[in-house]
DNA sequence: CGTATGATTGAAGGGTCTCAAAATAGGTGG
DNA sequence: CCACCTATTTTGAGACCCTTCAATCATACG
């Protein structure tokens, strides 16, 4: 199913059986894109909504001199750009960072879809509050913590967000990243992103070699990150 | 009216008579605050969403040693934690700057309100996704930015949006701030806030003294801030 | 084997922080 | 209306974190 992973861990048993299936049916087209490619410009116009079904996708925006701001990473199941339902043209650019493939929902599908499902509509809804918390802890990140907090901070989020869908133990996962890729997330320069790994690797709390990270010691990871998942909405608590 | 500044400049033309007079009618009571009032606690269950009317609400978040980072700055029209309809609680603080004046929207109203004019549940919809889309182009500015264009950007954007809801021509505003309220802002020490408000001065493009803030130079302001106000969907363009 | 790309390291400079003190403004009571 | 008290703003000096610029090294790939 296209949409299996859509919220999982994320309340998705609030979801009854008909949503689901109502979910899975207004799923258009499948989508392929390769790695590295431009997915959404800014400023365009979008008419239908991606559903990530493979690969890792993320968002960004450009300064000036093209230094580039990561402003969300997202992992299969996570709607990439819903919120271009409502808002119609999407503030910022949207590319694959792997092989990727999406589900396409046409916004007048989605339209009727919300009609006859308000509590399907409101999942939708929150999910794309998930993203605006996601973007709350990244402000908190690049505003409060030092360059160590960082990256530490963003290694441990994702590794939680991909356990959510069952893509990862929490402490050993794929990050298809350059180090400059990280360095454009944490807001910190390539070459300081290197020292910053490495002093994360001596002592001994994470690695991050190849696109494969495995953290050594998760508490020590969250300690430094000031990292705590509630923020995630995670389904138990 | 309580909600006539709701989405003022922003497409708030796309909202019916009919829709306007069901989102008034679904407001409960109103509710004062002081000034520096905490309003929402984190972690806190809401039953109800707050349409602000009059006066500054902030929303932070709060590090390990007593650090805070604001993480969105609402002005009237602004609903203030419509997020929390559909996440139930809440991820942060939310308190007010100076004395204000909010009509709540009780969330079993909402529910209904959305089921019955699903437009209007639409345009909800995109009001929460104009703070995902403010919360992007924070994390842009923290991220790439240095302390002077943080600050620039600051300032830039909050003139646009008391402007586009009738409240600032765009350069003479009111920001009931401290010093220290703009540096948690942006992700600086308090200190260098000082600092920086003085070269803004000294460059004549900026003053901020005693709540006030007045744009000597929105040129050169836009452009120290890399600011273009495209992110915020104001209705023309 | 040569080339391109990404990772790693070094040295120097600059931006921001920290700590500390002084100046100013605002509010209150006499 | 002045005197005091407190909160806020302003300034200085030194330390530290991160950036910049460059060069070297490792790796993958034709």
């Amino acid at each position: 199913m296209l949409s299996s992973k859509f919220l999982m861990g994320r309340h998705r048993e609030d979801l009854s059986a008909i949503e689901i299936v109502a979910l899975e049916e207004a799923a258009g087209s499948v989508t392929s894109y390769g790695a590295r490619e431009e997915m959404v410009h800014h400023g365009d116009e979008v008419t239908h909504s991606m559903l990530l079904v493979e690969g890792y996708v993320c968002r960004y925006m450009d300064g000036l001199d093209g230094e580039r701001q990561l402003v969300a990473l997202h992992v299969p199941g996570d709607f990439v750009d819903l919120h271009g339902f409502a808002l119609r043209r999407l503030d910022h650019d949207v590319a694959s960072l792997t092989e990727v493939k999406v589900a396409n929902y046409p916004h007048n599908t989605l339209s009727q879809l919300i009609i006859d499902h308000p509590n399907l509509g409101r999942m939708l809804w929150f999910s794309t509050l998930l993203d605006a918390a996601m973007h709350r802890e990244w402000i908190f990140r690049l505003g409060r913590l030092g360059a160590i907090g960082r990256v530490a901070h963003f290694f441990a989020e994702i590794g939680r967000r991909l356990q959510m869908v069952g893509l990862s133990d929490g402490c050993n996962f794929s990050l298809p990243f350059h180090q400059s890729d990280l360095a454009e997330a944490c807001g910190i320069t390539a070459v300081h992103a290197n020292r910053v790994l490495r002093e994360l690797r001596e002592r001994k709390i994470v690695t991050f070699k190849g696109g494969q990270v495995v953290v050594a010691d998760i508490r020590a990871l969250c300690t430094v990150a000031e990292f705590d998942d509630g923020y995630l909405y995670p389904s138990a608590h």
